[in-house]
Order: C-alpha cells, then structure tokens, then sequence
DNA sequence: GCCGTTTTCGGCCCGACTGTTTTCAGTCG
C-alpha cells in the first residue's frame, strides 16, 4: 500500500467520524487529517518507517495511529476502521472531490436517495437534480440544486479542487491579473498568495491579497476582470472568479496597516499556520487575517501588522521564506534564530543542461536556438558559463563512425564559439541516454569528445524499482557521467515517473561525486522538493537546470531555485552557484 | 486522537461567505 493510499484511508476515516458527529468526534476528525498529511508528506514508505520504528516520530502519528497502521501493513485491513467505515456508504467518497461537496451534503443526499456505487454516484446525482428532486429537501432549495449541477460539470471539466496547474502557469496567470489590479487606484498593494507564494511545483487556486482602504471598489474592479467566466462569489472583504481557462482565483483584501496579517495567514501552510496560533495561544494571543487579538479584562484588542516581519517578529522569531512554510520545522529554527539561508536566483552562475539547434541529429527532440544565441542569452542572465547538453545522437540511424564523427565535429564547433565568445565559458556536455541494460548509449571513444555528461532515462519507464535502480546506478558510474538529469521523470499531471531507491541513489552520489539535477521545465520541477529536502541529509550536491530547448526556455531557472529552496537548498548545496575554475575542477574529479 | 520549557490531563485555529434560515449549518481556505 503507498502511502498516498494510505492516507487517503486515514482521511477517509475521518470524513467518517465528521458525518457520525462532528461536534463530539471534532478532535478525532482533526487527528486523523492531521495524521493524513504527516503520511502523505513524507518521502518514506510507511512499511519503511515501521521497519526502521520510525513512524511514531512523525507529527501526529500517536500510539493509536501507529497501532492501527502496524495492523494494516501487517493483515491488509484494519478491523477497527472497518468498523467505523461500515456504518458510511462508500458512494460518499467519490462525491468529496467534486466543488462544493463536504461530509455532510454528500452523505446526505447519498442515503436519501440509497446511492450505492462509488462509480457512478456522480453521474446518479446529476441525474437526481436535473429531475428535480433535490431542492424540495429540507434544507436544500432551487439554488443549491443548481449549485449542485454546476459543481458536477465543472468537476468533469477538471475545474476547481480536482486538478492543479504547474506552478509556472499559475504563476503567468498571477502576473497579468496582479497587473490588471494595480490599474485601481484604490490597489495600494497586491500580492499573491497561498502555494503559489509558497511556490509549490502544482497550484489549486490562485489567491491574491490586495492592500485597500477601500476594498468595495477594488472587489468592483476584480469582478469585472475581462478575462473571467463566472464571479463565484462576492463579499465585504473579498471575491473569487472563476477564469475562462477554468481556473478559480480568490481575491482577499485587508487595509494597508493589516496587509502583513493578510499575507502571513493566506499564505499558508495551513500546517504551519495551525502550529503559528497554537505557539500565539500560549503566549495568549489569537491569530487571524486581521491580526492578533489578546484577552483581556477590557475586552478585546486587535494588533495590527503592516508587514509580515513585523508580525513574526512580534512571536519572538525570524521572517520565514515563504517556501519553507510547511511545518517542517522552520518554526522551531526561526525561534532560535537558525533559519537556512536558501540559495537564491542571483546565486546562480550557470546553466548546464542547454539543447542548441546544433544538427547533432538528437536521439530526442532537438532544440531551436543556435548556440550564439543562448550564450548571447546567457549573457544578459548573468552568467559566467553555458553548459551545452544535446541529446545523444540517434543509436538506430548511425554507425559507429557516424557517430564519432558528428560528435567529432561538434567538439570542433564548441571549440571555436568557445574562443571566439570571450564574455562567457562555454563547456561541452551532453545528455546520453542510460539505456534499460544501465548502459550509457554513447560508448567510451565517443564520450571522448566530450567534457561530461548528464545522464537520464527515456525509456522503459516500468520497470521494477530495484532494476531501475541498479540501471541507474550502473549509468551513473560511468566516470564521464557527472549528473543525473529529471530523476524521477515524472511529468506534472500526465505521468508518475519510475521508483527508484532513493537512498542507494543518494548514497552514492554523495559518495561519488555525482550531482543531482533540480530540472527546471514547468511540467518536470525535478528532482521534487520533499526528496531535496532527504538528499540534503546524505550530503548530495544539485546542479539546478533549465533543460532549455530554447532561448526563452533560460529563463525558467527561477522555479528550479523555487524548487530548491523548498527542499531547504543553501547556496553551497548548489553546484552551478561555482565560479567556472571550482566548478570545472568539480566536473573533472 | 495527539500532545506537553507553564500540563501525562485537559486542552485542541479562525473567519468569510452562501443558502436556507429567523439564528444556523456547511464548505472553504
């Protein structure tokens, strides 16, 4: 069982304690979420952390969780959740995920109308409203019906909570309303917020705090956004929208000497925000995202925060990044005044994984920038040096020779743009193939032309984890096979990627001096943060690349760095942060 | 059900908004 399993059991459970009784079942419900997303965040399967008698250390895993789980692994099923499943139709779950469904309407309308299948529960409501039979129900009305349909058919449009965008979309979609909002005069400050703040690699929504004395006009001016569909809903302080490519954005509004609050509390975690107000209640504060309110005999007072600095500080800790905001920990560092120091776009001097239009005649696609041009850009981003890496030449096109001469000649080219560039370093790579025998697709005398390589899987993504780890393993040890590019190969929101072990792999690129790739391409944001955040243990060092296949692709190293700054990445864990001479040194070791 | 440099018992985060309601329940973040 994964653990995203998992976890979805656990909180199914407590879905089920939330319909039994919320209000008596109100801490047990808060447990089993809690324990849901301790399972889900970490990178380390359960069955791991029982073997290691790890998993009690997680937060919120207590003696009756860990009890419960010990059983599960062990027999498959836990007596105790099937006895509080047993009383809850399993066509509630399913409706959960569709936009305004909680517990309660879903089971609602599933035991009034004997719903019993989970796979076509949705379709069976649909049919139930459009018939008319839902808004005569206590409780319900001609409105919530309708609302009712609409959340159906947004959820089979993948609309709302059912799917999330890559983060450099939402952050496109950020930018253009964020310069739309500004055109009020009434916007004195506008900001995003939530995951997309917190650059998490998948947004839902799309928050947006705005700093106003005046919020009715700036909610006037949000609504009538000319690229929305609908205006979801309207209030004092706030709106949300629902855009014509289907995302949802929320607008929040607070005035300029509480705009700090705002941010702090829309941007999240929810984990660390939990943490936040229960460290303010013992120090006899309230937080909200308006401020802090203290009991007192006289009533209540409300303190403001213009920024967030001055907020955090006034809890006696340091300003927390946004990306580390996760209750990892950050709370207790920010106490002790022992925040990391996370690496930083400005920090980088290079980019290493670059696919010019050079003829190499690709195994995979090629690029359609020639080599001046990226380093011409390269220039304007800043930086000393330009790694081109190709794709390998095509294995089934060419013989041997074939391919020592195209490699041959482009050394040639490298050579001489190399001399004639004198503001940049250029440095010649190439992304060979690691073929499904762990074999590199280039032999020894054709990686004769080159300085290094990065190496990454194409192919036969189904293997078994131990195969694949050991075709990677083997890869990697060639003594010209410097980075491990996109290692999980995953592709946000089209495919999973292959398992792998993740310690082997991490072992021996500390030992090795191998770097991991924190590939920057909107869909890949890979290596994923969680597991920075693990290799960081074992010592392992990142190159973070763009995987350019054109010029206007370079500028996407700064979610590469988002990435690597939620995985708590410092500068030194960065290799391409080197100066050229340190990092050459490096490639050659 | 979890958790503890004020506690091993007694707490546990907070507010906005909507719809169907005459004071609240449900959903969301």
């Amino acid at each position: 069982m994964t653990n995203q399993e998992i976890a979805k059991l656990l909180r199914n459970i407590a879905t089920a304690y939330f319909i039994k009784d919320d209000k008596k079942y109100r801490f047990q419900t808060l447990a089993y979420q809690r324990a849901a997303d301790a399972i889900e965040s970490t990178s380390t399967q359960v069955k791991d952390l029982i073997q290691d008698d790890e998993l009690e250390k997680l937060p919120g895993i207590g003696p009756s969780i860990q009890a419960h789980l010990l059983e599960l692994i062990k027999t498959g099923t836990v007596e105790y959740f099937e006895s509080i499943l047993k009383d809850i139709p399993q066509a509630v779950f399913p409706l959960l995920d569709v936009p305004g469904f909680g517990p309660k309407k879903a089971y609602r309308l599933v035991t009034t109308f004997s719903l019993e299948n989970p796979k076509t529960v949705i379709k069976d409501i649909e049919k139930i409203a459009k018939q008319g039979k839902i808004a005569p129900l206590d409780g319900f009305g001609e409105k919530s019906e309708q609302d009712i349909l609409r959340g159906i058919a947004e959820f089979g449009k993948g609309v709302g909570k059912a799917t999330r965008m890559a983060l450099p979309y939402a952050a496109e979609i950020a930018e253009k309303l964020i310069s739309y909002l500004k055109k009020s005069e009434e916007v004195i400050e506008a900001e995003p917020l939530g995951s997309l703040r917190r650059m998490r690699s998948t947004v839902g929504d799309i928050d947006m705090a705005v700093a106003t004395k005046h919020p009715e006009k700036v909610i006037e001016h949000f609504i009538a956004y000319p690229y929305k569909d609908r205006i979801i809903e309207k209030g004092e302080l706030g709106a949300s929208l629902i855009l014509s490519g289907g995302q949802q954005v929320d607008l929040l509004t607070q005035p300029p000497q509480r705009f700090g609050s705002l941010l702090q509390h829309f941007t999240g975690s929810k984990n660390h925000n939990i943490a936040l107000r229960e460290l303010a209640l013992k120090k006899g504060y309230s937080l909200s995202e308006r401020g802090m309110k203290k009991e007192s005999r006289d009533g209540k007072e409300i303190l403001e925060f213009k920024t967030e600095e001055s907020f955090y500080k006034f809890l006696g800790m340091d300003w927390i990044p946004p990306e580390i905001r996760e209750d990892k920990g950050e709370i207790e560092r920010a106490l002790k005044h022992d925040l990391p120091n996370l690496v930083e776009l400005k920090d980088m001097k290079g980019d290493l994984h670059i696919h010019s239009a050079y003829p190499i005649e690709p195994s995979h696609d090629m690029g359609q920038t020639s080599m001046e041009d990226m380093l011409v850009k390269a220039k304007r981003l800043g930086y000393e040096y330009l790694g081109f890496s190709e794709h390998n030449p095509n294995l089934s096109k060419h013989s041997k020779s074939d391919i020592y001469s195209i490699m041959a000649k482009r050394k040639d080219k490298i050579e001489h743009i190399s001399l004639s560039k004198k503001y940049i370093r250029v440095i010649n790579l190439l992304e060979t193939d690691i073929l499904p025998s762990g074999e590199l697709a280039m032999d020894d005398k054709a990686l004769e032309y080159v300085d290094g390589t990065i190496v990454s899987i194409h192919s036969n993504f189904g293997m078994d984890m131990n195969k694949m780890t050991r075709r990677v393993l083997k890869g990697l040890s060639h003594p010209k096979a410097k980075i491990l590019a996109h290692p999980t190969g995953r592709l946000i929101n089209s495919r999973n990627g292959y398992e792998l072990d993740w310690e082997k792999i991490f072992e021996f690129a500390s030992a090795n001096d191998k770097a991991i790739e924190i590939n920057s391409f909107p869909e890949r944001l890979d290596l994923p943060d969680t597991l920075i955040y693990e290799a960081i243990k074992y010592g392992v060092k990142f190159v973070i690349n763009t995987d350019s296949h054109h010029e206007k692709h370079m500028d996407l190293m700064k979610y590469g760095v988002s990435v690597a700054r939620r995985g708590w990445a410092q500068k030194h864990d960065i290799l391409n942060t080197l100066s050229y001479n340190d990092f050459i040194t490096w490639l050659n070791k």
